[in-house]
DNA sequence: CTTTCCCGTGAAAGCGGTTTCACCGGAAAG
DNA sequence: CTTTCCGGTGAAACCGCTTTCACGGGAAAG
């Protein structure tokens, strides 16, 4: 019950130029070393009917499928965009082509999501905060060639290259910022719970405080997303904090904008700082002091180390970036 | 030479269970009718060898992938990033998955990346601006079934749905609020030549130049990204138009973020305009005043046109949406 | 003028499923 | 008790391409 809307297949060249399908596969795949009058008739023949070797038979025959899986929680965030945009501009130089999947609609099934896309594909790069390493390093193994993002295998599990970004020391250079402006009343406004990136986060901030026994830091729960930002306003306007902390860029656009709706101004009555440095950053008002990852370029990295493994190659260290502190608008001294 | 790596095979299990192929891949579809006791065991051994279907092999039998392809001329712009999100979930809910292509790479190759990603697909959602309106009709019909974005195809060609934006009112009404606000000396930043989208903005203004005489517009190339915004902005500046609209968001913000460096300030010395409400339009310095654009609904009745297609049944009217002005801060009257 | 060797080409066996179709045994009907 | 019918199951063809392997003919070597 094959679909017969396709065009020509490679029967029909090789009935039309008089020669074995197995000569025009030849043929076409640059191959073939005969007859050059014989290539001039296939190669005609191809022409003539239009004929494309369809990708999903060679892909069978072949055993790879020329495409890889990206699995991001929410692709509805600019700093995933842009590791995507990354990824697929790059991987497209090679040939690649890029498979989407937004796992947020149900972290508990991300790892059914994985491996059935994964099986799609030659190759996966998997951003997934909220699995839980258990579950992580099972899945890893099924999964290879696998690229990660912001996890990483512990040792002795399958290895894998892993992207990261130093979230711990990322934070905690936000919070000495803020200790410098002056703040001693700090609320960080964290992301999803059970989430790695929240993880490495919280223990930055543990850092912090370890080192600055004289400020406060009040947790007050979010999310990812700039909603869960602005419904965290109130409890952010009523802890007495006199800075911000934000689980990300996005949380701390939608905590400004609730701030503001509590009468607060920001960074007059209270500072904020975001995450990620996503591409609006910087022209947002007041601009967005953030810690900044680059995230196109982590998407081309992770096309350079998956490419390195789908060859069969070496695939590189691990790295992890180091984010650079955006000093910008949105964070100032208190008021005294 | 195919990849030995992946697992069992329907064969292995059909063995494992003591049957035929046929009747593992009838259990494995819901499809079976006959001995409970032969479905169990079936079940058991497909559980045993952690059997899973190929997806590309089905793909190859039943003839479809239940994948289909995006195609847009950036990745990195929000808009269509916004897009990509709603079709991406939507697809997501019967299943399929999207397979994404930026064509910024090379405008020229269009058609043959927009052919070659359709048959790696059972369908293809097209942005296209750049491509001439030959090559589309050219391309349409080997690219059934398809949603076209931005662009549509004149009568008598293959028929395919088409998911508009209505620019040119869009353009017209911006201009008729900066108009309204006393400015009499615009300047449009014009995006790629030769793009669609682009035309139906110039047309835009064409029918408001014809309404209002007395309204002089300049118009400054630009193109697609900030970064062509920015360096538009000396232009601008020199032009002494009083209000700039900007091809999109992103323009603008890039021209706005230029016309500082300029020593200029917006609005006060100069009003600008985007296109599009990009998600973090709202929060910008100065907040963006811009035509809205509902991407993401574009993305989800995309999918919706693109899944009747699918399934053979009538994909239903196109549309054309009209853009909603979102007056903010960038644009306010001229200095007297 | 044989015998090897080499090389261009095609037949056929996969890749891993789905589906048609024929077969076969048991139940229902005569 | 035979005949008919029906429904469960498997053999085999097929989806479209790649690749191994064998075949056969011409050139080179003996």
């Amino acid at each position: 019950m094959a679909a017969k809307r396709s065009g020509a297949t490679i029967a029909d060249v090789a009935r039309a130029a008089g020669v074995s399908p197995a000569t025009v596969s030849r043929v076409m795949n640059d191959r073939f070393a005969g007859e050059p009058e014989i290539e001039r008739r296939v190669r005609a023949a191809a022409a003539e009917l239009k004929y494309a070797p369809s990708p999903l038979a060679r892909s069978l025959a072949l055993g790879q499928t020329h495409a890889i899986a990206f699995v991001v929680p929410d692709l509805a965030n600019p700093a995933f965009q842009s590791v995507l945009a990354g990824l697929s501009k790059t991987a497209a130089h090679d040939g690649y082509r890029v498979l989407v999947a937004d796992s947020g609609e149900s972290p508990s099934e991300e790892p059914l999501l994985a491996a059935e896309i994964r099986r799609r594909t030659d190759a996966i790069v998997l951003c997934a905060p909220r699995m839980s390493e258990e579950e992580l390093v099972a899945l890893s193994a099924q999964l290879q060639p696998l690229v990660l993002i912001n996890r990483s295998l512990p040792l002795g599990a399958t290895a894998s290259p892993a992207l990261s970004i130093d979230y711990r020391r990322g934070i905690f250079a936000l919070a000495a910022h803020l200790h410098g402006l002056g703040h001693r009343h700090l609320a960080y406004v964290y992301g999803p719970e059970r989430s790695a990136s929240n993880t490495y986060r919280e223990r930055g901030l543990e850092d912090f405080a370890r080192e600055h026994p004289d400020v406060t830091i009040d947790r007050i729960a979010a999310g990812a997303a700039s909603e869960d930002g602005r419904a965290a306003a109130p409890q952010v306007a009523a802890s007495g904090a006199t800075a911000a902390l934000a689980f990300n860029d996005l949380v701390a656009i939608g905590l400004i904008g609730g701030l503001r709706e509590q009468g607060l101004r920001v960074p007059d009555d209270i500072s904020v700082t975001g995450f990620d440095d996503i591409p609006l950053a910087q022209y947002l008002d007041p601009a967005l002091t953030t810690a900044s990852v680059p995230h196109a370029e982590l998407g081309v990295i992770a096309w350079n180390r998956m490419h390195a493994l789908i060859q069969g190659e070496e695939p590189g260290h691990d790295v992890v970036f180091q984010p650079r502190l955006e000093l910008r608008a949105s964070a100032s001294a208190p008021r005294v």
